[in-house]
Formats: C-alpha cells, structure tokens, sequence
DNA sequence: AGTTCTCCATACGCCACCGTACGGGAAGTC
DNA sequence: GACTTCCCGTACGGTGGCGTATGGAGAACT
C-alpha cells in the first residue's frame, strides 16, 4: 500500500487540507533542485528538506521511495528546464546572435542556473550519471549544429562545441567558487567581447 | 600534554618499532591530499583514512587536533607541489614553449594531478578559502606574466591569462566527470593543437 | 631497572542523516 | 455518521563520521 504517487498533475483537485496547504511530489523536487542548485548534491537530503518545507519525513517518504528517487526527480524536473532553454534560444535565428546569447547567458545568467558543475562533480553517482550524459550530449549536439551554420565543417563545428561548453564549465564553476576574480561592472561587458571573440570560428586548422 | 607535534622532520631519526613502522604527520597529510584527488574534500575523513592506512583515530589525533588541522596540512603540501609546478615551467625559457607545456599538462598531465576544482566546489569551506584565494591569484599573475612576455599589453596580458586559467579549470573538470567527450587517440593531439591555437594572443582588442 | 616519552588502540558519547513502523487527523465517500 | 483514503507526525533502529578519554606497549633516557 505504499507509496501511490497519485497522477501528481491530477492533484490540482484536492483544495488542501484547511489551513497548511498539502505538498505534492514536485514540491519536494523543486525544494531539491533548488537546494542543489546552491550546495550541491549532499544538499539534497531528506530531513534538511523537510525542516525547509515545513513538514517531516512522514511525507517525504509517502511521496518517494528514497533519497535516490528524489534525486531522480529533481534532475527530471532540470532536465526539462534545460530543453525549454535550448528550445527558447533556438527561436533565436541568426546563429551568430544566438551564439552571443549563450554566452552573455553564460555570464549574467542566474547563480547556479546550471547544476552541470555538481553534476560534474558527481558524475559518478548512479543517478546523476545517466543524466549528465544525456544532457551534456544534447547540448554539444546543439551547439555543433549552431557552428555549422555559422560555416564550419562537421568535425571542426564539434570541437568547437566542445570547446565552448567546457569553457562554459570553467566559467560556472568561478562564478560559483571565486567569483571575485572575474572582471566586475563595465570591465565586465569587455570581458564578454573579448571572450565571444575568442569563441569565434577558427581561424587555422588542418 | 597532548599534540606533541615533535618537530615532524628530525623524526627521520627514530627507526620505528619494531616491525610496524611508525606514521609521520605527513604521511597522514599525504593521504590526505591523495583522498581529495581522488574523491573530494569529503574524502578527507578521518576514520576512513585511517583504515586505508592501516591504523585508527588513536594516531590521528596524536598528530593532529581535528579534521580542519588535517585538511590545512594537505592543502599546505599542495601549495608546495604547485609552486614546485610553477618554478619548474619557469626553467622554460622560451614562452610560447612554456605556454604549449601547460596546455598539455591540462590535457595530459596526472589524472587530478590539480585539486583546484575541487576546491572552487568548496569554496566556501573557512580552510580551503583562503589557500584557494591565494594560489589562484598566484597562477593568473604567473599567467599575466608569460603573456606579456608574448607581447600582450598588460591589461589583455591578465585577461588572457584568467581565460586560460579558467579554460583549464574546465579541462580538469570535465577530464574528471566526463572524460569520455574529450577526443582518445590521435584525435586527442589535433584537439590539443586546435586548444593552443584558440588560445594564443587575441586578434582583436579594443 | 625504573622512569619517561612517544605513539597508538579501544571504547565511549554525540550528532546528522537514512529508512521503517505505526498511528492519526482531515477530506472525501457511502 | 461510519468508513475509507490521503497525507503527514513521531518514534525507533541503524550507520557513519567526529572528537575525547584512557590505557598500554615499546623505545629512549638515566
């Protein structure tokens, strides 16, 4: 009799019981997402979430089976999160603007917007590997995609790709470790350019 | 009369009891350092390290006051490793030279040979701080220093170098959670050579 | 040979977190 | 208004790690 996980969309119905409103299973995914969001994944644990929450282990553990699925459920909900951002900016036409995009985003983007630095880190968690690698994959795919029509040839269009995304990686785990050392107010925006110049086509190669 | 810390280097004098040797304060910060290469800072742990050196926490906290002491003292020894890095790159004289050795020491050098990743997810912890701060800082000088021997003017010389460092950051980051995206085999050296070549001296600046 | 010093083993209490058992209150159902 | 179902509170046992207390074996000293 354990464990329903009642439709969880369906739920909607049910007016919560009077008073303190009842949480569902996404709440607690969304509290996960956003702890590891900001202190990696050993944030994600049961009993800290549910002081967070207002509530106890009772109903975590009616939601979930363990600590894993909720992990689970938090990386599904990043997931999602990431395709609709690579679906947004591939509304974006011109490849070189979207490009700039995605690196101004890189920069400005909200703290932590992206956990692939923890996912990195904790690559070798059963739960978070499959998981970084279906991403990560999708990503550099997408970005490969963007650089050949920016006019590079398949093989040089994926290094780059490569090549932006592990810059990419450096940058969010400054930002998250030292941010002190990357160049602040207007030095910032020059910053930006000389990096999205750095990041153009190449201009050798055999 | 506890933490005799005796002296640590004359040590070498006292030939050990009988059969079983005797640990140094150093060998359980050797273990240390080698721990959090391995598996992060959270590797540093007390009891699990004294299992794998074949002791207990008797021993431990003979040497050291607590588990902050013991993480002080590793990230000491590395500090000396990488200055050692550092005056050994120097003895190249020739600066691109230098600037090529570097690239494929992020590339190819000992797997975790640098913990600076793992440090910047630990930033926050009140003993890594301050070591991570320092050492950085030192690097991106050092860095700064190499470009303008390349040419660059003073101000582009440390923009170039903090990109660099940051790239690098990336490198080690991704050759730890997902090394296989990196190119293997002969890919492997035309990747490197495409890396040196993006970042050489920036073609334009402002 | 006795004493002192060095280094370690063991046992203990504490805390944080995991997962389970079980009970119970409030909403809906008949 | 009984009854069921949903959701949660609480108490419990287990694990792993930190730090302390204390004893004791061997070496060194005298």
């Amino acid at each position: 009799m354990r464990n329903g996980v009642p439709a969880d969309n369906v739920r909607t119905e049910r007016p919560a019981r009077t008073g303190r409103r009842t949480l569902s299973r996404d709440d607690w995914a969304r509290a996960a997402l956003e702890a590891m969001r900001e202190s990696g994944l050993g944030a994600i644990a049961v009993e800290p979430l549910a002081e967070r929450l207002g509530t106890t282990k009772g109903s975590f553990y009616w939601h979930f089976k363990d600590r894993d699925a909720l992990i689970h459920a938090a990386l599904e909900m990043w997931v999602a999160e990431s395709d609709a951002m690579m679906a947004a900016a591939a509304r974006i036409t011109d490849p070189a603007e979207r490009g700039r995009w995605l690196t101004e985003f890189a920069f400005t983007g909200p703290q932590g917007a992206d956990i692939t630095t923890t996912l990195l880190v904790n690559s070798q968690h059963p739960v978070v590997g499959p998981f970084l690698e279906r991403v990560t994959q999708e990503r550099i795919a997408w970005g490969a995609a963007l650089n050949e029509e920016l006019g590079m040839p398949p093989e040089v269009a994926r290094q780059h790709a490569l090549t932006a995304w592990m810059m990419a990686v450096g940058i969010a785990l400054v930002r998250r470790g030292a941010p002190q050392l990357l160049p602040q107010g207007d030095e910032a925006d020059a910053y930006k350019r000389y990096v999205m110049e750095l990041l153009r086509p190449p201009r050798a190669q055999a």
